[in-house]
DNA sequence: GTCTATACGGAGATAGAC
DNA sequence: GTCTATCTCCGTATAGAC
């Protein structure tokens, strides 16, 4: 039953989940998510004790999002390669804000991991969420002790063209790394 | 000649140089800077206009300082692939702050790239002058129009290997992934 | 050139009316 | 539950004495 009080503390989350990966959580004030969320800065202190809470839920709601999504891509792939290259070509579905604002995992986890290691071990979640299923995909490969680093390391390869492309504001590196990665997954 | 005012000037931007790295610029205040160069806030405003300014001359001393250590690189190795094998092990230098901090070139980028694009436009510059060096060492090795890519690619893999040491704190992870890139050289 | 004191704005967070 | 008004702190930046 999606209460009133609910649908409210539900804008507050999705405003400021785009406001944190556009500005980052540390320059994003309260009141700009009051004003795009449309709910005043007062509030939010009904909805959650704190920014930190804040941040919280959002990282939740975005753990969700990767939980269905790969959920998804099991029912669309069947075979574990295939799972991988569809992993290997996220960053393909919103090159544009990855190169404007860098990968929203990978961006969060860096600027909390300088002085707000605890947010910052709540939001790795996100990466681990990825590299567990990447390990089921590894092993269905037929890797067993190997599995997780190249789990790991398919996360770099992703994070690396990620931020290179960012930096450079470059979308056809991206897109030509994303072709590096999926041949090295060919070549396994 | 060192006058005083530039042995100042020199302490405030060493001071400011390792806060920007462990906290982030936008994390970082005067104040802190203030104690950790031992010279006060109201200060700073004689040696830089502003805080931007006293960013640019951080990044300009790092720029001094890569361009000394790509000096040293050329007149330690003489064989391109060599070269490039020293810059895969890069990451083994402060592998322990690595893997606290995130790489320090990498963190800014990422940082100023969400709100501060003239600044991160600017930070770039310290990627600039390894890519360049890189692309120097892929021509030497025989790459022509595919020399810019290798070298972006490179960049991109340490980039990754940073990142996710960092999010996990993993050092032996950098390690490994260092080997990998090595690897990669030599297969070239 | 170097210092102290302070202005000014905006941040997160709180109080209390309705 | 929802709002406005406001508190307190701390950020960058400035003024002006020495």
């Amino acid at each position: 039953m999606a209460s009133k009080g609910e649908k409210n503390r539900q804008r507050i989350i999705q405003a400021a989940n785009e406001l944190f990966y556009h500005k980052g959580f540390n320059q994003t004030a309260f009141s700009e998510v009051a004003e795009a969320s449309g709910i005043p800065k007062g509030n939010f202190y009904y909805y959650f004790k704190s920014k930190d809470e804040l941040l919280d839920a959002v990282i939740a709601m975005r753990l969700e999002g990767i939980r269905d999504m790969l959920h998804e891509w099991r029912a669309e792939y069947a075979e574990p390669r295939e799972r991988l290259k569809r992993y290997a070509r996220i960053l393909l579905n919103e090159t544009r804000d990855v190169v404007r604002y860098g990968c929203p995992m990978g961006s969060l986890n860096v600027e909390l991991g300088k002085t707000q290691l605890a947010l910052q071990s709540r939001a790795s979640e996100m990466f681990t969420l990825f590299h567990d299923w990447l390990v089921e995909q590894f092993v269905a490969l037929g890797y067993r002790q190997d599995a997780a680093p190249l789990a790991l390391h398919l996360l770099a390869m992703s994070q690396g063209a990620a931020l290179i492309g960012n930096v450079y504001q470059d979308q056809p590196f991206i897109s030509s790394e994303v072709e590096r990665i999926i041949d090295w997954i060919d070549s396994l």
